[in-house]
DNA sequence: CGGTATCCTCTACGATACTG
DNA sequence: CAGTATCGTAGAGGATACCG
């Protein structure tokens, strides 16, 4: 995220484009501003869920949804999937550290959002 | 982004699913994750910019997009337009209040996203 | 229970060309 | 300069049904 803004000496502004692509806030966004990623995210704070609860939780996802957003979200390294091999199988999901070093973010954005309710 | 676990007497947890949808975070979300929304808020945190410093600054981001994402941070109330009318037409963008309000969570993200990049 | 597979629709987005 | 209009494609995402 480096943009210059140059002016010389008659005032005349230019600007230069040094943005690296894509930008950190880009990228960040792509990893946590999916559709219902932030959700998961932070219905993982406090301890392993299970698929089917996590379906609960976000009452308004479908299912091909949160299975394909845990699969990006395992890949990305922020998620654990661990299975217990019972009968019937049992499936969680918890946070791995850089799982849960987003969930600062995501809860200033919770209170800013709830701030704003009122536009 | 209200949901309760509760657990009875044997132990077995039920999931509630008090959340109100769309979420505080989805909410959120929808108002600085779009694709380059979040990356145009921050690239107006210093001064007014104008519709073409825009588009050099966002070197990988369509002008059909940029115009687009403007007029919903424009709708949304966090960017504020202004034309002034000389010969050709100069118009700048700059943040009201309410996008001025959006930029911690963008810098916080910017920075975890560094802070990131080596994965 | 925790998924896949399939189908279908709708939109996001890029490319290009035109305009006051 | 700051857009708008039009077209085309790829992928997002819902609904439904099936599986180990």
């Amino acid at each position: 995220m480096k943009t210059e803004i140059k002016t010389d000496a008659k005032g005349k502004k230019t600007v230069l484009n040094t943005c690296t692509e894509p930008c950190a806030i880009e990228r960040g966004m792509r990893l946590i501003g999916g559709k219902w990623t932030g959700s998961i995210i932070y219905h993982l704070k406090d301890e392993p869920v299970r698929f089917n609860d996590l379906c609960r939780m976000l009452g308004g996802a479908s299912r091909k949804m949160i299975d394909q957003r845990l699969k990006e979200l395992e890949n990305n390294g922020m998620v654990l999937r661990s299975v217990i091999d019972t009968r019937p199988i049992a499936v969680t999901y918890s946070l791995t550290e850089f799982g849960r070093s987003a969930l600062d973010i995501l809860e200033q954005l919770r209170v800013w959002s709830e701030s704003h309710s009122d536009n």
